[in-house]
RNA sequence: CGGGAUGUAGCGCAGCCUGGUAGCGCGCCUGCUUUGGGAGCAGGAUGUCGGGGGUUCGAAUCCCUCCAUCCCGACCA
C-alpha cells in the first residue's frame, strides 16, 4: 500500500468526547470516527487491523472444527417469543416493524436463530457433536456507549454454537473452545486471563471469561497469588476462613447498649463518631423479594454486597432492586441509616462474615438510634447465611492455595456451557442411537472483535501512539524515503525494496507522500506501525538501510541484502 | 432514569457575565522557499454560533423549550 492512496486521517489534537486511550488512539490515528452515540464508521486503516483479528478468530475456529455460517442480522419477534426473551429481554433489544407491521428485532445474540436452524437441518446424533460460528455485526442498545469501540451499541462479534447428544460431549467441545480461545488470545499477542465467571441468568453448568488485563477495565477480576485460580470478582467465593480452619465467633464481652446517633447515617460517619472499628459494624440493606415483599441482607461495614450472589439466592428478586425509602419506612418505621438485625421483623439472610461478628454495632430500627454492643444468640436470633459479599485483595483464595489479588480487565471472550434450555424451548431434538428423541445440550462461545481491537491498544501504546503487536498491525513495516523528489536513487530503492518486501509476504506502507519526514515519523508513530525502515542516501552509500522498532529508543543499521530476512524474522516475533 | 456539564469553521478552543452583526491555534487551498522529527513567508476559503420560539431597534450573548453529546450515579443504609 503506497501512503498516497491510503486515507490517513491521523489528527493531532485528542477529541473533547473520548475518554479512554484507545479510543483517543483510534480516533487520533484514523481507524474510527463516530457517527453518533455508540455507533462507528471504520477507517481503512483500522479496518486492515479489525480484519486481522477477524481471521486470527476464523483460522483457529476452523481449526478447532467449527464451521463458519452467517446468520441475519435482522431477527422475526416469533423466534424471541418462542425462547421467552421477546419478553425476558429489557430495553436492549433493539425492536422494530416492517411493513406488514410484524414485529423484529436487531440480533444482539444468534441463539434462537441457530437453534432453529439445527431443529430443521439436524435430525439425527450422527450429525452431531457440530458447531458453527459467524463473525456478525450485533447490535445491543446500551444505556451508556462509552470508551468509544469498547462498549459501542453496533459491534462485530464472533459466536460460536456448537449442539450435542450429551453433557459429556458439550464438555469435550467446551475444552475444545477454551484451548482455541486460549491460542487466539496468544496469536494476537495480548496479555490475557481466563477467569471462571458468573453464569448469570441464563444458567448452565460452566464459563469462563477470557480478560484482557488493563487498567481501564469495567471487570473486577480476582487472582491467587499462589495458585493459577482466577476469577471475576462476581463469581469468587469468599470463605469465612482459609480452607481447613474453622472460624469461630468471639465470645460476647460487651453488653447490649441504645445509643443516640444523631447525625450517623452512613458507615463512615458512624465509624469517626464513635470510634467504633469498621468491621464491628453492619450493613443492613433491603431489597425486594422474589415472593413480594422485602428481604434484609447483612453484610459487615467494611464489606461490599456482591450483587450478583445476591441474585442467585431464590429469595432475592431479580434484577436485585433496593427498597425505596418508602417502602422502608412501612415496612421497619425507621429510614435508612438507622436500619439492623436487632427487633426486625422482616427475613434476614446474612454474610458468612456477619454471623462471626460479636460486640457489633448496627441500627436500632429507630430513626437515629443505634445498638452497640450486638450479640448473636444473646440479642438476636441467628439468620439464615450465605455467600454474600465480593471479595477484597487479601481474602483466602477460594481453592484453598493463597491469597487474593485484584485486577482490572477488559471481558473479551466468554465460553459457556447453555444446556438444553434453547433446545427446549425452541424443541430442537434428535434421535438417539436407542430411536429415542432428545434435545441437544448446547454450548456458545463468544468474542468481541472490535473490542479486542480496543483491548489490544490499551494494552500497547506510548505517548507517540499505538503500538500493534505484529500479528493484527494495519503494516508490519512502514518505508520511508528521504529526500525522494530530490534523490531518483532513494526513490527506485524505495520502490524495489516494496516490491521485495511485499513479495515477501509482509504487509508494507510506502510512505510516498509529499510532506515533511517528521510528519511522516509522528503519523507511522501513532498509527503503531511496528517497523519502519527508513531508506535514504547516507545509508545507501554504505550498503545499509536504518531500521527502527517501534519500541526502539535508537535506530540500527542492517546492511541491505540481509533486509528481507531480517524484517520477516522481526515481524514474526 | 436521576444529577452535572457542554454544544461557536474539519479538530481543539475563546467570545456569552456587561446584547451592537464572530475570533484564535491547528488543519485545508494557492504561490515561493524548505525537506532527518508535526517547516517559513505571503495570500485565501470555510460558520443556518445545536433546533425552534420569545424579549429587544438589534441576540452567539438574555428568557422559554426541544434536541444532541460527554461525565457521574443508578451497590447501599
Amino acid at each position: 500500500m503506497r501512503a498516497s492512496q491510503l486515507l490517513i486521517a491521523t489528527l493531532k489534537e485528542t477529541p473533547a468526547d473520548a475518554e479512554v486511550i484507545s479510543h483517543q488512539l483510534m480516533l487520533r490515528a484514523g481507524m474510527i470516527r463516530r457517527l453518533t452515540s455508540g455507533l462507528y464508521t471504520w477507517l481503512p486503516v483500522g479496518l486492515r487491523t479489525l480484519r486481522k483479528v477477524e481471521n486470527i478468530v476464523r483460522e483457529e475456529m476452523n481449526r478447532a472444527g467449527a464451521q463458519e455460517v452467517l446468520m441475519p442480522a435482522v431477527q422475526p419477534a416469533e423466534l424471541w417469543q418462542e425462547s421467552g426473551r421477546w419478553e425476558q429481554y429489557g430495553p436492549e433489544l433493539l425492536r422494530m416493524k416492517d411493513r406488514h407491521d410484524r414485529d423484529y428485532c436487531v440480533g444482539p445474540t444468534h441463539e434462537e436463530v441457530i437453534t432453529d436452524l439445527v431443529r430443521k437441518e439436524i435430525a439425527s446424533y450422527k450429525q452431531l457433536p457440530i458447531n458453527f460460528y459467524q463473525i456478525q455485526t450485533k447490535f445491543r442498545d446500551e444505556i451508556r456507549p462509552r470508551f468509544g469501540v469498547m462498549r459501542s451499541r453496533e459491534f462485530i462479534m464472533k459466536d460460536a454454537y456448537s449442539f450435542h447428544l450429551d453433557e459429556a460431549s458439550l464438555k469435550d467441545t467446551y475444552q475444545g473452545m477454551y484451548d482455541a480461545y486460549t491460542r487466539i488470545f496468544t496469536r494476537l499477542g495480548l496479555d490475557f486471563r481466563p477467569v471462571i465467571a458468573d453464569n448469570g441468568a441464563i444458567g448452565g453448568t460452566g464459563s469462563h471469561e477470557f480478560h484482557v488485563l488493563a487498567e481501564s477495565g469495567e471487570d473486577d477480576i480476582v487472582f491467587s497469588n499462589a495458585s493459577d485460580y482466577a476469577a471475576n470478582i462476581e463469581k469468587a467465593e469468599a470463605l469465612p476462613a482459609p480452607l481447613g480452619e474453622t472460624p469461630e465467633r468471639p465470645a460476647p464481652s460487651e453488653e447490649l447498649r441504645l445509643v443516640d446517633t444523631p447525625n450517623a447515617k452512613t458507615i463512615a460517619t458512624l465509624v469517626e463518631q464513635f470510634k467504633l472499628p469498621i468491621e464491628k459494624t453492619i450493613k443492613t440493606l433491603i431489597v425486594k423479594a422474589e415472593q413480594g415483599g422485602l428481604i434484609v441482607l447483612l453484610v459487615r461495614g467494611d464489606h461490599e454486597l456482591n450483587e450478583v450472589k445476591a441474585e442467585n439466592l431464590p429469595q432475592v428478586a431479580v434484577p436485585l432492586t433496593m427498597a425505596t425509602e418508602e417502602e422502608i419506612r412501612a415496612a421497619v418505621g425507621a429510614g435508612p441509616g438507622s436500619l439492623g438485625p436487632v427487633n426486625l421483623d422482616l427475613p434476614i439472610i446474612a454474610d458468612r462474615s456477619v454471623v462471626l461478628m460479636s460486640d457489633f454495632g448496627a441500627g436500632a430500627n429507630i430513626d437515629h438510634k443505634h445498638y452497640f454492643g450486638i450479640n448473636w444468640e444473646r440479642d438476636v436470633a441467628l439468620p439464615q447465611v450465605a455467600d454474600l459479599r465480593k471479595v477484597a485483595e487479601g481474602d483466602p483464595s477460594p481453592d484453598g492455595q493463597g491469597t487474593l489479588l485484584i485486577k482490572r480487565g477488559i471481558e473479551v471472550g466468554h465460553v459457556f456451557q447453555l444446556g438444553q434450555k434453547y433446545s427446549e424451548a425452541l424443541g430442537a431434538s434428535v434421535l438417539g442411537d436407542n430411536g429415542k428423541t432428545s434435545h441437544p445440550w448446547m454450548g456458545c462461545y463468544g468474542i468481541g472483535v472490535t473490542r479486542v481491537v480496543a483491548a489490544a491498544i490499551e494494552q500497547n501504546h506510548d505517548d507517540a501512539g499505538i503500538i500493534w503487536p505484529n500479528a493484527i498491525a494495519p503494516f508490519h513495516v512502514a518505508l520511508v524515503p528521504m529526500n525522494a523528489h530530490k534523490s531518483q536513487r532513494v526513490r527506485e530503492e524505495s520502490e524495489r525494496l516494496y516490491q521485495l518486501l511485499t513479495q515477501a509476504g509482509l504487509d508494507v506502507l510506502l510512505d510516498d507522500r509529499d510532506t515533511r519526514p517528521g510528519v511522516k515519523f509522528a503519523d507511522l508513530e501513532l498509527m503503531g506501525v511496528p517497523h519502519r525502515l527508513v531508506i535514504g542516501d547516507r545509508s545507501l552509500d554504505k550498503g545499509e538501510l536504518e531500521y527502527k522498532g517501534r519500541r526502539d529508543s535508537e535506530a540500527t543499521m542492517v546492511p541491505a541484502e540481509q533486509i528481507v530476512d531480517f524484517l520477516l524474522e522481526k515481524a514474526q516475533a
